[in-house]
RNA sequence: GACCGAUUCGUCUAGGGGUCUAGGACACCGCCCUUUCACGGCGGCAACACGGGUUCAAAUCCCGUAUCGGUUACCA
């Protein structure tokens, strides 16, 4: 039997990181299997269901690579199927009408409001007091016919349990007695998520519920109704949470965009570089190796490896270097000093025509130079948008001064003032301006002026290149070439930041 | 409150009775390298939540406690 396994977004939002860890171990666990991976929209909350979210949701899944293997299936298209398999558990006597009026709760605080409400009814409630579960056929009907507005909910058994083995958590029980009546349709007729879900596993052939542990506990519910409608129930797997610092409930109410998938591919983040520690993120190979890609994560990718307890994903809002986790930052610099360059140029290539830095001339006359430039400069960048910010310098006249930079590299040492003008001159007098013949005309001003030649290098990186960090200085010189290095050592813009 | 689940360095994690004076990665710190910097190399700091068992032996098994998380909707 092939595996089918299948990514159920509710577009109420953007991609949430938790949610695209999720879609990630449901791709892994298809192509590990050999099966199919399959995308489906819950779409049933109509009130909070927007067109926006559902295409920010999918602009997430595109760029880390989770194409479904089959049409996307909406669950709002099924309504009517599941409306009809409620109906029929009511005929059969397995789900019974509930004519309570509807509990309004204020929309604010709907989960404060029920847990408090639980509170207050302790362990005591008994979930099988509803008045309508065991009224005669006739005067349901009756009252049904006299237009009274009815919910629908399934007739758990008084006494029993439901169990399951969890791929991940293990063996699952829960008391029937600890489980209220469901509503599987609502009195407007509206199909509810358990019945919903349930129904369409079962239309998609569905042989592994892949989902956040937030579903475990509700999983119960679901097998309820499996066996209610006889049919056989798919393996679960849950996968522990993902948590803010603290262990608190990582959301985009308190922790804003960081939340989003399609923030990281706005801060210049690679794909395959998220993707990889997204991976490590509830999940291991038992090994030492870290990097990994999308075929070794296939490959190695299973089940059993996932772990039981919540990750936390660390990040500081008030600490703008820190403003995501560290080891995701690291990572993303790691792809980009060793991924092959043929696959980094492109990339590179469109953060450069989005921020108005790309030439034609890069694809064409300029193309080795452009590649060793990229090539040059990467190896201390962290993220895409580096090589418009740091690296600007190479491909524009018009970049920014680091201040810090200028105060520790260049208004420290007044003597550069003079100095740096005066290289140029030397610079300017050089036929063969290759790598060895720079660093010797500094090595040989160093010694005239009496200084150390970091002195000399560091100030020039400021006055070339805006920053105080960067690749070799002297490779950087000669990628830069005479012309701009003449021209701005001269320059005294910098001092005047 | 009830039910369910989890608990190894600051964070991600290895480990599943002896090989653990607990390994790796990120972060942090130090040294080296580059006659320069946030690369690289080497090293350092740093953890089995607590209490009881079981056992010759427990981070690993059992029980309790604590803490954290989840669920408890005519939301998904």
């Amino acid at each position: 039997m092939t595996t089918r396994v299948r990514f159920a977004p509710s577009p109420t939002g953007y991609l949430h990181i938790g949610s695209a860890r999720t879609a990630l171990f449901n791709y892994l666990f298809a192509k590990n299997t050999g099966g199919k991976f399959l995308i489906r929209v819950e779409d049933t909350d109509q009130q909070r269901s927007t067109e926006e979210s559902l295409a920010s949701i999918l602009d997430g899944l595109k760029w880390l690579g989770f194409a479904p293997d089959e049409e996307i299936v909406f669950q709002s298209d099924n309504a009517d199927k599941h409306r009809a398999i409620a109906l029929k558990l009511l005929e059969e006597g397995k789900a019974y009408r509930d004519f309570t009026p509807k509990e309004d709760h204020s929309s604010k605080n709907i989960k404060q409001e029920i847990a408090d409400k639980a509170r207050r009814e302790g362990g005591e409630k008994d979930m099988r007091d509803n008045e309508y579960r065991d009224v005669s056929n006739e005067e349901s009907d009756a009252k049904a016919e006299s237009g009274e507005p009815f919910a629908i909910r399934l007739k758990v058994a008084k006494t029993g349990k439901t169990s399951f083995e969890d791929a991940v958590y293990g063996e699952q029980e829960r008391d029937y007695a600890d489980i209220e009546d469901l509503v599987l349709l609502r009195s407007d007729g509206h199909p509810l998520y358990n019945l919903a879900v349930v129904c369409d596993d079962i239309e998609m052939n569905i042989t592994h519920v892949i989902r956040g542990q937030d579903h475990l506990t509700n999983t119960h519910k679901q097998i309820l109704i499996y066996e209610a409608l006889g049919k056989e129930k798919p393996t679960f797997a849950h996968l522990p949470l993902i948590l803010a610092p603290g262990g608190k409930k990582l959301s985009k109410r308190t922790h804003g965009e960081i939340v989003s998938m399609t923030t990281y591919r706005d801060a210049g983040f690679i794909a395959d570089a998220f993707r990889n520690f997204l991976a490590l993120l509830g999940w291991s190979a038992g090994e030492e190796q870290e990097i990994y890609s999308l075929d070794e994560l296939v490959e190695k990718f299973s089940l059993d490896r996932i772990h039981q307890s919540n990750a936390t994903f660390n990040f500081d809002a008030n600490n703008e270097r820190r403003w995501t986790d560290d080891k995701a930052i690291w990572m993303n610099a790691e792809y980009i000093r060793t991924m092959k360059l043929d696959e980094l140029i492109p990339l590179v290539r469109e953060e450069m025509r989005n921020e108005k830095l790309w030439r034609e001339e890069y694809d064409d006359d300029d193309k080795q130079w452009f590649e060793a430039t990229i090539d040059l400069i990467r190896e201390r960048f962290y993220t895409l948008k580096d090589f418009s910010g740091q690296g600007r310098a190479f491909f524009s006249e018009d970049f920014d001064y680091d201040k810090k930079a200028i105060e520790k590299n260049l208004k420290k040492h007044e003597d550069l003032r003079q100095w740096l003008p005066e290289l140029a001159e030397k610079f300017e007098a050089l036929e063969d301006f290759s790598h060895d013949a720079i660093f010797e005309t500094v090595k040989e001003f160093c010694e005239e002026k009496g200084t150390k030649v970091g002195v000399v290098l560091n100030g020039a990186r400021v006055v070339l290149t805006g920053q105080a960090v960067g690749p070799s200085m002297v490779a950087a010189i000669e990628q830069l070439g005479k012309d701009k290095t003449v021209m701005r050592l001269k320059s005294q813009v910098a001092w005047n930041e």
